[in-house]
DNA sequence: GTAGGGTTAG
């Protein structure tokens, strides 16, 4: 066998690059450590054999070029071991967490964070940027902005880069605006002045919280400083103006524009005409949409979509077809918004068999799907009533694994009631709760009537308890109406907790009606407790009741402790047994011990007479 | 060697 090769060939760590050297060295012994880890096809295995060799500074390169060609595997599995081997440092984290935004989830990365022991990289504000603006990605406005509260404790110093990631965050949040206000006087208080970027955010917050005034000011404020706005400035104060398709502000702005220099471009232009849409002003945005064409920027669907959208919601639906129809015949590129919006626009117009034949002509010719436009199909295929293409459509979902959102659930939900499929229903119901959506109380409170109707009574309780477990107040009435169907189906500990918590929503023949039944055939042991209840929610307990509760007892010998405890709290809240139950309790009075049974009633009789002679 | 932004449609 021959081993020269091996044995006496060039010593490895002068080997390095050459990979294409006649050498009959195995070709990994032939690499640098560095290049072998990036090379490596089985990394683990590699980092055990070389990682140690290598610096932190080395590692992160590697880092960085497994970041650099999407190797998400790699960076993971690079970045587990650094971790294991102590072999980590801020640019690790900055790197990585940057490298891997879109991939890790909300809890991975404050895990991540959470877990850094070295203080200096845990409040190093490179890798709090990072990992903030992981967690926005992820859409955790929230989180992360008690995260930013808690690093600011733990010792951050935030720079202009922690504002301008945090109030980029506030776009399309609710509550984006006031948020970004504090972020703006946070940044001054800290002596930090707001620069370009933090300007556009800004401007594209105030646009999209339909805060033109606002973003009218804070350009103003731009301008003032010396600073030139650049064309997303502009777009986004265009944007702003078009929530109130204030179209002369949108005019004299365009001009303003040019003056500087800038040339409108495709999105400028496709804003204009969202602004004149938004105005109403059909005639010059027919017009801009011609502009637009000459110029080469209608080649997708969007300006049509402006149009169309636009058109159907101030009630011409046919012009908005005739846009549509336009459209498809001049055949622009489409992934299939401009089908969407016509399908919703018909659905809202209650023309569901337009809005249906546009579904069915959407399914057979894309193959691109999302949630929105299969809501859109959902919905015209239950408003036309085919069921064959709800469930279709269903599959299609499932197949394209596309996760129902909000409105999914409240159209099948609805449909489901529409058909009388309540129990189905029901099961959206609860499916929708588990994927975090909260019902509307319309929808829960018809529901819960529609399941007593069908006797499911105890599924009607799981849709009460929902809305009440929800943040959402709800209708005082409902306390009662789910009362009712509870007695319904003698789901009495149910209908005693529902009783408890709401007593002052329950009428007097419903609470009479309760307690009956409950003293009839309610849980023995909660006889008692129903009782004190009743008489502390202000409700005269008539004297059959007792007699109900003491037949109760007498029936359980067992239970002679609870009769004993009725009896003595009677008289203190004025309360006597009737002749007839004195007589029925005295009958059996030897399974109770007679002494203590007389003793009892005795003092109830004293009781009655000091109050009578009062 | 590390981190930020902003524009148009359902």
């Amino acid at each position: 066998m021959e081993i020269t090769g091996v044995a006496f060939g060039i010593p490895f760590r002068h080997s390095i690059t050459d990979s294409s050297s006649q050498s009959t060295k195995p070709f990994s012994a032939r690499k640098s450590p560095k290049l072998q880890i990036q090379h490596a096809s089985d990394l683990p295995s590699t980092l055990t054999r070389v990682g140690e060799m290598l610096t932190v500074k080395e590692l992160n390169t590697a880092l960085k070029h497994f970041g650099n060609s999407n190797k998400f595997n790699n960076i993971s599995q690079l970045f587990l071991w650094m971790q294991e081997n102590k072999k980590v440092d801020v640019y690790s984290y900055s790197h990585y967490i940057k490298f891997m935004a879109n991939k890790l989830d909300a809890s991975t990365i404050l895990k991540l964070y959470n877990n850094i022991q070295d203080a200096s990289v845990k409040d190093n504000v490179y890798v709090c940027n990072c990992v903030l603006r992981c967690l926005l990605r992820n859409g955790k406005f929230d989180t992360s902005i008690k995260l930013f509260r808690q690093m600011k404790e733990d010792g951050l110093v935030p720079d202009l880069v922690t504002y301008s990631t945090l109030i980029a965050g506030c776009v399309k949040v609710k509550d984006g605006y006031p948020k970004t206000l504090e972020l703006i006087q946070e940044l001054q208080d800290n002596n930090l002045r707001m620069d370009d970027v933090i300007y556009g955010a800004v401007l594209a917050v105030c646009a999209s919280n339909d805060k033109w005034e606002e973003a009218e000011c804070y350009f103003k404020q731009m301008k003032s400083e010396g600073r030139s706005p650049n064309v997303y400035h502009y777009s986004s104060l265009l944007n702003a103006y078009s929530a109130c398709g204030n179209f002369q502000k949108a005019d004299v702005l365009i001009q303003d524009m040019k003056s500087e220099g800038l040339v409108p471009n495709q999105v400028i232009l496709t804003t204009l005409l969202k602004v004149y849409v938004r105005g109403g002003l059909f005639e010059k945005s027919r017009e801009l949409v011609a502009e637009l064409e000459s110029s080469g920027y209608a080649e997708d669907e969007m300006p049509y979509c402006v149009l169309m959208d636009g058109l159907a919601k101030a009630g011409q639906i046919h012009e908005a077809k005739v846009i549509f129809d336009e459209m498809m015949k001049k055949q622009v590129r489409s992934d299939g918004y401009a089908h969407s919006i016509m399908i919703s626009a018909f659905c809202r117009a209650k023309l569901f068999q337009e809005a249906k034949q546009l579904a069915k002509d959407f399914q057979t010719t894309f193959n691109k799907y999302d949630v929105v436009i299969m809501n859109s199909m959902l919905c015209a295929f239950c408003r036309a009533g085919e069921m064959d293409s709800v469930m279709e459509t269903l599959r299609k979902m499932d197949e394209f694994a596309i996760s129902p959102d909000y409105n999914t659930f409240n159209i099948l939900i609805k449909y489901f009631c529409s058909k009388n499929m309540y129990l189905l229903a029901y099961r959206t119901v609860e499916d929708m709760r588990s994927k975090g959506y909260q019902p509307t109380e319309e929808l829960c409170s018809s529901l819960i009537f529609h399941l007593g109707q069908a006797k499911a009574h105890s599924e009607a309780f799981s849709i009460y308890n929902i809305l009440k477990y929800s943040k959402r107040s709800i209708c005082k009435a409902l306390h009662e109406k789910i009362l009712h169907i509870l007695l319904a189906g003698k789901l009495l500990k149910d209908a005693y907790v529902v009783f408890k918590d709401n007593a002052t929503f329950i009428s007097g023949p419903t609470t009479k009606k309760f307690a009956s039944a409950f003293m009839k055939s309610g849980n023995i042991n909660l006889i008692n407790d129903v009782m004190k209840t009743l008489h502390s929610c202000g409700y005269k307990i008539d004297l059959d009741l007792f007699e109900m509760a003491v037949s109760r007892y007498l029936g359980q010998p067992e239970k002679k402790d609870l009769l004993l405890h009725l009896l003595q709290w009677m008289p203190g809240q004025g309360y006597v047994v009737d002749p007839s139950t004195r007589n029925l309790i005295l009958k059996n009075s030897h399974l109770f011990g007679r002494q203590l049974i007389a003793e009892v009633l005795s003092k109830q009789r004293i009781k009655l007479k000091a109050q009578e002679s009062r």
